[in-house]
Order: structure tokens, then sequence, then C-alpha cells
DNA sequence: CTGCATCCGATAGGATACTG
DNA sequence: CAGTATCCTATCGGATGCAG
């Protein structure tokens, strides 16, 4: 995803593609939704398909958003626990709309 | 964007994801959805920094979709406008209450 | 276990030129 | 005017290996 131009600083829509256009962080923040706080490995576990490089680097981009929580336990092996926010949880009804407009219409993503 | 693994089929999210997740999708409906019936070069002036490639190829994929509808004049020279379809307009509420939670969090936006 | 570093291929997307 | 064709680049994202 490039910069975003100055002239659309203020243009909403660019801001979530911008955000989210990108290929894990809805699905992420739709996990961590529905499961409450999960450890690394459990997020991993809900999405088969993810490498380690994507799932980290994407809830990377999460935190600096103030959309996911990180917590690190000081234990040794490590452990890392991942949560949504309050901002994150805002978001979500959001993303849910747009997902059961998905669903009612998914006769139509039967290309 | 890549092939949706087929056991992913049923996931919403990554239908969503997968059919406007890319550059420039979200924003044409939103463009078409608040100017109404626009000629393609209209659209262009919209947006100043889509690329002809991109825009035909990003209409195409909407037109295939069902939610973009497109008219073509026999003319010389030719003329072919685009607009909404039905469906194209029921998806809106739902893009547009994501962009609403975007507004309200337009802070967060300011890295 | 939770990552980061590196290498690498695929592809999304831009610039330009050309056509009916 | 409304595209298509071609070329090219940046970046997205996967695989592997390594570290604290």
């Amino acid at each position: 995803m490039k910069e975003l131009p100055i002239e659309y600083s203020h243009c909403p829509i660019r801001h979530v593609v911008d955000r989210f256009g990108d290929k894990w962080s809805m699905l992420i923040l739709y996990i961590l939704d529905t499961k409450g706080t999960l450890r690394f490995s459990e997020i991993q576990k809900e999405m088969i398909d993810i490498s380690q490089k994507m799932l980290s680097s994407t809830l990377k981009r999460l935190e600096a958003d103030k959309l996911v929580h990180r917590k690190v336990y000081p234990e040794v092996p490590p452990r890392v626990e991942y949560s949504l926010t309050e901002v994150g949880h805002s978001l979500m009804p959001h993303i849910l709309s747009l997902t059961s407009w998905a669903k009612d219409h998914f006769e139509m993503f039967q290309r």
C-alpha cells in the first residue's frame, strides 16, 4: 500500500483502505473479537494459511494503530497475548456490518 | 489478491477483503454513490491519481460483481456511463458505516 | 514460544503509447 | 472519448533459518 497523497488526507475511505485494505488485518481483528485474548500461536492456528512473518507484521501495525493490545509476560519461554483495545472493539460492528451484507449477497460471490 | 482457499469459501471476511481490499474499489463505489451516473473521464477527474488502467480494470471487476452498471451509447465519439446497481447501492450503507467510524477516530490517523 | 532477518517469487499497480 | 497493450517497478507476502 502506497503513501496516501496529502490532498486526500481528509478522505475517510482512503484511510480505511490504507489501513484495512491489506490481506490480513480485518481477519485478525475479527478473530480477536470473536475469541477474545489469544497468544501468537493461537491466532496462527485460527488462520492456518498465514505466515509468521505476515502475522507478526500485521499485528505490529494493528498495535501501532491502537486497535490491538499486546501484553508480554516476562516468562521463559516467552508468552505474549493479544486482544482488542477499546477502539478496536468499537470498530468491529462496522466490519461486521460489511460482512453481514456479504453473507446476504453470498450468491453473487459464487462466480 | 490471491485465490481464496477453498476451506475459507464460507468466510465472509475473506470474501470482503478479496473483493474490496484492493486500492480503488471502495472509492469508486463511493464516488458513484455520491455523484450518481458518471462517464469514464468524469470518474477519473474525481480521483486524479488513478491511472486509466486501474480505473478500467477496477470498473470491469465491479461490473462483473454486479455492483456497477455500464451503459454504452452507440455514438461517435463513444460515450459510456457508469452507475451503481441496486446491489451496489445496498452495499453503500455498510461502507459508509466503516468510514463514519474512521471519521470519528480520525485523530488516531494522524500518525 | 515468539518472533526477526533474509531471500525470493508473484503480482498489484503506474507510465506511456496506441486504437476505434 | 474510452479504453487496450506493453513495459516496468514496488511491494506484498511466502519459505526458511536463526535468536532470546
